[in-house]
DNA sequence: GAACTCGTTGGTACTCAGTATCGTACTAGC
DNA sequence: GCTAGTACGATACTGAGTACCAACGAGTTC
């Protein structure tokens, strides 16, 4: 079983963390646990932090060539496809993914590495959200609104798993749909200028249903 | 005017990181400047960073207090008042505020310790919201999406404000009370189980036009 | 005024992350 | 068999952050 140094590198330093914390140990330990010198570590990653964090270069680069080519009419598809494509990294990556979690949670370090790289994520979909709201009023402001909604919904049923209080992969996908539903509301409803903007969500959508609760909501029938 | 040796400390590091960079600027540099010793630096800040970041401790504390007395009626006051604390706080600082932007704009290990101060403003304003939203559907997913919007909208004009690209202190507060328009409608748009919850934002609220406008939207008249 | 706190400071020595550099072994291709 | 490229190990260095101790000055008490 000879895996490379790289991979050996990983489990060392994931079995260390977990059991002598992530303060406690020194690259030296992880090295020599791997069988390995010290510069090989850094030569494989630029910080001790890295060890552990997932390849997020790659994976924005995949969400970034899903964006890319979005039409106008595709928008909303494509930006759902985007997050779908995160969560199928993160469901692939099984229980490793879970254990960096656990170690996010624990080490502030790891942690603050992660919230950074969320916000590349929302970086790279205000991107795109951006190229299509640059006609609208506020549009910076709403592509950011968008981006960061869609994450955040995504984030937030992704915890779910990662935490086990989700464990089916299919279960996971449909929660993450309905999150997305919550974040594009966002992305539907302007502030327009003239006509009002109307965002209708959730429930049965029969018309006259709809109207009697607009008038009743604008309070004046 | 014999300054306090941490307020020297500050303004020594201000100077040197923008004549030579961050990177460049040693700790000793600064003690050295300003007139102290490198001892004294680290009892003053924890790490390197910390003597250009501003007081957050104090700023959330602030935030964290006028949020906990909102009323459930007065709960979008509350939030837009929170917001305010943060912005007349920069407003307040001034050229120091811009400075900063500037150095963390071009210093990542500056900027990334940013990111994770507005995360944790966004956890305060997500503690307090969730703790009205708790008995509706999706209310975390909810609450958290309505702070992370406010904290962007906030940022957003922030920013704009930082740059020198709004220089006006009432316009920015305007433009504030704007983006934070966009931010609450997260907060009045739920989405509900049975019948569908409806959102109105911006324009006339005529309501024969807005009926008509939802006849129109739901496609079949 | 001497002794005694107590908070602020400076100095020294240490650990460890991260960088730079050099020599070496292994492999591929000609 | 030779060479170019690549992965590796070892060493030495810088600088952030920690731990510890000795000194100084301003009260305070006897």
């Amino acid at each position: 079983m000879p895996t490379t140094s790289r991979e050996r590198l990983v489990a060392a330093a994931f079995e260390l963390f977990a059991g002598q914390g992530y303060d406690a140990t020194t690259v030296d330990e992880i090295a020599t646990r791997a069988g390995t010198g010290r510069s090989t570590f850094f030569r494989h990653f630029p910080t001790k932090d890295d060890v552990v964090l997932p390849d997020h270069e790659a994976l924005l680069r995949r969400v970034d060539e899903r964006l890319a080519t979005a039409s106008s009419a595709g928008l909303e598809v494509a930006l759902r496809e985007a997050a779908g494509i995160v969560l199928e990294h993160y469901l692939a990556e099984g229980e490793t993914a879970r254990t960096r979690y656990r170690l996010a949670s624990s080490v502030p370090a790891i942690r603050d590495r992660e919230v950074a790289s969320v916000q590349r994520y929302v970086r790279l979909f205000g991107k795109h959200v951006h190229r299509w709201l640059d006609t609208e009023p506020d549009g910076p402001l709403r592509a950011e609104l968008v981006a960061s909604a869609i994450v955040i919904g995504h984030n937030h049923v992704l915890r779910q798993w990662l935490r086990g209080a989700v464990d089916d992969a299919d279960t996971t996908r449909t929660l993450v749909d309905r999150a997305l539903d919550h974040a594009l509301a966002v992305l539907r409803g302007p502030a327009a200028a003239g006509a009002p903007t109307i965002v209708i969500t959730g429930g049965e959508r029969d018309v006259e249903q709809v109207v009697q609760q607009v008038r009743a909501a604008l309070g004046r029938p």
